[in-house]
DNA sequence: CAGAATAACATACTCAGTATAAATCTCGAC
DNA sequence: GTCGAGATTTATACTGAGTATGTTATTCTG
């Protein structure tokens, strides 16, 4: 079903995705050229933009699907669940996640290493946060029936979408310098919980 | 006292933003060239980047000074006023003095129909609505006592900034759209009200 | 196998941003 | 005022991301 075609191309792509990560890895991201990824993943220059609008984006591959992941938190939870609920499980389950895979072993190729080491980076990965929450703010406009632009809608994911963004960065921040894996993402649950209960009890806490 | 040395460059860079925002507003900030705003700043190119390490501070000349109002807003918050009050009033001065200056004319030259025109500069405001949110949680961390990358600090800081954040967009968004000017900055006073008392009243609301 | 469709490639271009050194200007001391 | 130190402006040349265009391979379809 897939075709040679289709398994030629999904190939293709995660051999230069992969291949970018660990060059990018091994001598940062602001050393490595495009043609540099193009060479070692035996492909030519417009190949690489081909399957990547940006250099960026070869490293933030997944940027889509956590999106959707985080779109679908919110649009499927369960009936009578609050919105920090619905945060609180998606959060949760991601370090839960990470701690299973942190199990089996060292991250792949420190992902997060190459972003903090490069301001682009950054500054991408804070542009993707947002786009995040402008998707949450999207998908909670319609489940209320007010418009896609609604300012305290638009507030409101913003500020959840900021609370997750603000663990992920934190825990992945201290698994970089090198924390116990286990002690970070057990802590990094119980740091997102404090933060979430924060914005349900409200006053006095902020 | 300034001496004419210091009196020149201040001109200078103040010639290059506003020409850069002319240019900008005319024919987008992608059709503009830094080559095309030197020529007509009458300056090198080089001298451009003397001034503005990037093309998009042209244009987000006043970047430092929004961030240090509102790390001033927070730090210097009158004692025993909760965050949240601090922000509710940060963002209600915003929109009271944008309207005084709205009732005495047009915005000079539609800065944010520039922002929302351009991915790039869409983009870049997001990464410093990032480092605003970081700023503020170094002045929450400090006045707790609590390390410089706590978790929770950065989450109350991202969130409280995200709100913050989404009435500008959604404000600017609608003045770009020609909503009456007095009509948009009432509103968004009420609507920042809103999204505050979410905040602080939490559970049920959010 | 032939022809249509699609992906890969080579080449050449624009433009942001950096580096370097030469030319020009401002300031303070005399 | 003029001289020299220090800072600013400029000219020139470079690297690298991203785009455009036309050509060659490859895969699919009949």
């Amino acid at each position: 079903m897939p075709g040679l075609r289709e398994d030629k191309k999904r190939r293709t792509r995660e051999t230069i995705a992969q291949v970018a990560a660990d060059l990018f890895a091994e001598r940062g991201f602001e050393s490595v050229t495009v043609g540099d990824v193009a060479r070692a993943a035996d492909v030519s220059r417009q190949t690489v933009f081909n399957y990547f609008p940006s250099k960026e984006q070869m490293l933030f591959d997944r940027d889509a699907a956590a999106e959707a992941a985080l779109v679908a938190a919110v649009r499927d939870r369960a009936p009578g669940t609050s919105l920090v609920a619905a945060f609180r499980t998606h959060t949760h389950g991601f370090w839960a996640r990470l701690q299973s895979v942190l199990d089996e072993g060292p991250l792949p190729h420190g992902f997060w290493e190459i972003v903090q080491r490069s301001p682009a980076l950054r500054d991408y990965a804070e542009a993707m946060f947002a786009r995040h929450a402008r998707a949450v703010a999207r998908q909670l406009a319609q489940e209320r029936g007010v418009a896609d632009d609604d300012p305290v809608t638009h507030a409101i994911a913003r500020a959840l979408c900021g609370v997750n963004a603000a663990i992920l960065v934190s825990g992945l921040g201290r698994l970089v310098n090198g924390e116990a894996a286990r002690h970070v993402t057990t802590d990094m649950i119980a740091q997102a919980s404090r933060a979430y209960d924060l914005l349900e009890q409200g006053r006095g806490g902020i």
